[in-house]
DNA sequence: GTGGTCTAGACCACC
DNA sequence: GTGGTCTAGACCACC
C-alpha cells in the first residue's frame, strides 16, 4: 500500500491515514469509484491495530470521502476530489503561516525565511529540476474526466 | 509579561512556554543574566497553575538555559543564546520542511507552493513591505506604489 | 516489582526510580524490549503517587532509555543497557571520588581509606567471601577459614 | 580564607561550611582557641548571604564546636578536635559504603570496585605519592599537645 | 486498558 | 520571598 505510518509522530495515526487518504485523491493515486483495501488486510499490511483503520475510515465516511459497499468495503466518492484538493491546499497553507508565524516570533527576518524556505524546496522536491522563475503557472488541476 | 498562551492548541502549555522563553532569548527580549518572573508571579499573571510554569522551568534548566539562584529565582544562563538561536532555526526548518513534504506528497507543485509562501509572508511579516528582490536591505519600508 | 523506595531520603522518590530503573537495566533484571509496569499498577504497588511514577518514567523517556508504546505503555529501548551502564559507571566513580575528596580534605590518609573501604566491602559484597588478592576470580565462595 | 563553596551542589551552602569547619579542625588548619572570621568579614569574602553564614554558625555552636564570644566572634572550642575527627570519619566512611551499596545494586563487582577505587586515589591524593602497599599504619592523630 | 496534561493545594529547604 | 516535591484527582486521546 501506499502508506507511510510514523509510529513516533505527535499526529495521531488515524489522522495520519485520513491525511494519506485524502492526499492519494488528490494527486490522483486514488480515483473516484476505486476500493480501498479492508480494515483488516490494511491492519496486516502496515501492522496496526484494526481499531485505528477503522477510526479513519469512519471519520472518512462520515467527512464524505469514502462511501461504504455494503458486504464490501469502503470506496472513494465520485465528487471527493474537490473535497481533497481543498483540504490538502488548506493544510499547506495553515503549515506555512504556522512555520512563518513561529520565525516572525522568534525575530527571524523574511531574508533568513526566504533562504530557509529555497533550501527547503532544493532537498525535497521531488523532480528535482529546480528552476529560478517564480512566476511559473500557479498548477490547476488537470480534467481526467 | 511577553507570554501568549492558546489554551486550545494541542501543543502542551509548558511547552509554548519553554518556546516562548527560548524565542525570547532568541530575539534578545530576554538576555543573559536576566531574571524570569518567578513561578508564583507568572502563574498569577497568566492565569496558569505554578505547576504548569514550573515544569517548563524545570525543562528549561535541564536544557541548560535558565539557571536557578537559589531561593531567588531563575536566571537566563549567559551561554543560552546560542542554544535558543539553534532551537528556533531548527524548529522553523522542520515546520518549513514538514509543511513542504506535506505539499509535495499531496501532489503539490513547486510553483503553488512559492505562491503560497510569497502570500503568508506579505500577510505575517510585521511591519514590513514586500518587494520581489530577496536581496533588498532587511528594514525599510520602501514604497513601490 | 523490584523497586525500593526510601521515603525518608533526601533523594527525591522520581529520582530513585530513574536509578533503580537504570541499574536493572545495568544488571540485566531489565532487558531491551521488555516492558515496565504500568504507571497505575506500579503506583499500587510501591503505593505512590501515580504522578511521581509518570515524572521518573517521562524522564527516562527524555533520556533514550524507555519508550512509550501508545496506548499500551513503556518498554526498555534496545540500545538502553549502554546508556545505563554508562550512568551506573559514572554514578559510582562520581561517589567514590566525592568521598575521597572530602576525606582528603579532612585530612584523611590513603591508608585509612583503604582500610575503610576494604572494610565496606566486607559488609556490603553480596554473598561472597573476602580475599586479599585482587586478581582473584570473580565469583565462588572460597573458604580461608 | 579557606572555605570553597559551590553554589550548584545539592548539599546545602550552610552545609559546605559546616563541614569545611569541621575538617579545617580535624587536620588541624584550624586549632582550639582560633577566631572564626566575623559572619560580615565573611559574608563578604565569599560573596554569600549572612544569613546563611549566621546559620552555619549556629548549627556549629550548637553542636558545641564553635563558642561565642560576646561582642566579638565565635572561637573554636578546646575540645572540639575530637567531635570533628568523628564526624569525619563517619562522614567518610558512610559516604563510601552508599558509593559500594549502589555499586552493588547496579551489579558492579568487587573487582570493579577496586579498580574504581585505586584510580580515585591516585587521580585525588594529594602527596602523589602512591605506594602499592595497603598494610601501611593507619595514621592517627599526632599529639601536638 | 495505556501514558500525558493540568489544576489544586500541602509541605519543604533555602535565602 | 524563591523553586522543588509530592499527593489527589479530573480529563484527554489513543489502543
Amino acid at each position: 500500500m501506499f502508506f507511510s505510518i510514523d509510529q513516533n509522530s505527535a499526529i495521531p495515526i488515524y489522522e495520519q491515514i485520513i491525511r494519506q487518504v485524502k492526499f492519494a485523491i488528490a494527486d490522483g493515486t486514488l480515483a473516484g469509484g476505486q476500493m480501498l483495501p479492508s480494515v483488516r488486510q490494511l491492519s496486516r499490511d502496515i501492522a496496526l491495530n484494526p481499531n485505528t483503520i477503522a477510526r479513519a475510515y469512519r471519520e472518512l465516511q462520515s467527512q464524505q470521502i469514502l462511501k461504504p459497499l455494503r458486504g464490501r468495503g469502503m470506496i472513494v466518492r465520485r465528487d471527493a476530489l474537490d473535497a481533497c484538493l481543498d483540504a490538502r491546499n488548506e493544510l499547506v497553507i495553515a503549515n506555512v503561516r504556522a512555520a512563518l508565524a513561529d520565525a516572525f516570533s522568534g525575530g527571524m527576518s523574511s531574508g533568513q525565511l526566504r533562504e530557509i524556505f529555497e533550501q527547503a524546496l532544493l532537498d525535497l522536491e521531488p523532480n528535482a529540476a529546480h528552476t529560478n522563475s517564480s512566476q511559473r503557472p500557479s498548477g490547476g488541476e488537470p480534467s481526467d474526466e
